[in-house]
DNA sequence: CTTGAAAAATGAATTCATTCAGTCTTTTTG
DNA sequence: CAAAAAGACTGAATGAATTCATTTTTCAAG
């Protein structure tokens, strides 16, 4: 059977993880003390630090969750997308978009982003990065797919076209959760808006 | 003449500027102590804080410094742009880019960058957002400028396209600062390459 | 030239994330 | 099963940013 010690570890993990998302959402990320999450966790604060690297670290666990997700999401529309790449990409982004605010608030998004970005090195940081370029590559596969559908011309590089595509949907994002006073629905208008030339151009019905 | 309460208080504004790069510049960012730039300042700690709401804020004050710069050296570019879109748009990225590393490192990038994105009410936050908005406008003028030149068709939105371009090498230039290993080289090759489909297309000559 | 606001400056105290030297628990070995 | 080794846990101590109650300096009115 597992070990006695593999079990309390496990255990424990899920309840300091479980502490912190708990709190991050009560009290926000600031205002969660490492104390406070070590408490609700029944574990000492040295033991938290033996868990995760920093407090930036936690909650970097919790964002990648929710990418995952994200990026399951994704995966119904990139097999069998509509055919016009507008309709298709929009459909892609805004998919991303909706499912961005179920478990995180835009201020654990901002904090997420400023940590990925500060601290590069940390594993979770990396997971981050990772997840990122899945995401990246996702939207390529969308293009390729159309491209193999014979919706996007074939000269194209599908590849640098998606990751134009996600540059801009992410820096667009970055945006949003920097705007408080943004709603979903400029954000998916202004991108929409932002892509249709892309879009247009490199379909095979364009001018 | 001007009170000498104001002037006392120009000159340490500019004391503690200078401390502040000064000190970011020969340890970093994160080994520059508040005391010690109070100190080479020659004020107090609390001092200070009287002139800059945070260690962030004093950052992001150099950093606006150095954007103002890269605005400036665009203008040129912007004005007289060579007829090629790709030619145009490549030469003025990697303007910025090389601009970019003169008075700031990587790390001070990505401070500043997590900054902006974490705090986004602070005062030099929001000045570092126009700032970025103020780049992104000059990269869609040189859009729009290429479309009087004829060199880029009627029918497209120049807004959307500078936007796209825009967002593109910001996100580009964030993978980059995030990566130590990353050079200024692979960086604009990177862009330029993701840049030709969108330059391509919507050039008056693209078949 | 006084004087009493108003503005600035000060630095000791506070707050929190993070560390680390010592203690306790589990596992392994003989 | 006993002893030793390995692995976890602990919380008081550390260090740095930020705050705030006091003190000092400047300004302007009479």
């Amino acid at each position: 059977m597992t070990g006695l010690r593999a079990r309390q570890k496990a255990d424990k993990n899920r309840r300091i993880l479980e502490a912190a998302t708990g709190l991050f959402h009560e009290v926000g990320y600031d205002a969660a003390r490492i104390e406070d999450i070590a408490e609700r966790a029944a574990v000492s604060v040295g033991t938290f630090y033996n868990y995760y690297q920093s407090k930036g670290d936690m909650l970097l666990a919790t964002v990648a969750m929710e990418v995952e997700e994200v990026l399951d999401s994704g995966r119904s529309i990139v097999a069998d997308p509509p055919r016009d790449v507008l309709s298709a990409v929009t459909l892609l982004v805004d998919q991303y978009y909706d499912h961005s605010l179920v478990y995180l608030s835009k201020e654990m998004w901002r904090t997420a982003m400023a940590i990925s970005i500060q601290q590069p090195e940390t594993p979770f940081s990396k997971r981050y990065t990772d997840l990122d370029r899945t995401l990246c590559a996702q939207v390529s596969t969308l293009v390729s797919n159309l491209q193999r559908k014979g919706a996007v011309r074939d000269e194209i590089d599908a590849g640098a076209v998606g990751a134009m595509f996600f540059n801009n949907l992410n820096m667009m994002f970055t945006e949003f959760v920097r705007d408080e006073t943004m709603t979903l629905e400029r954000l998916k208008l202004e991108v929409a808006r932002q892509n249709r030339p892309l879009a247009t151009l490199v379909s095979v019905a364009a001018t």
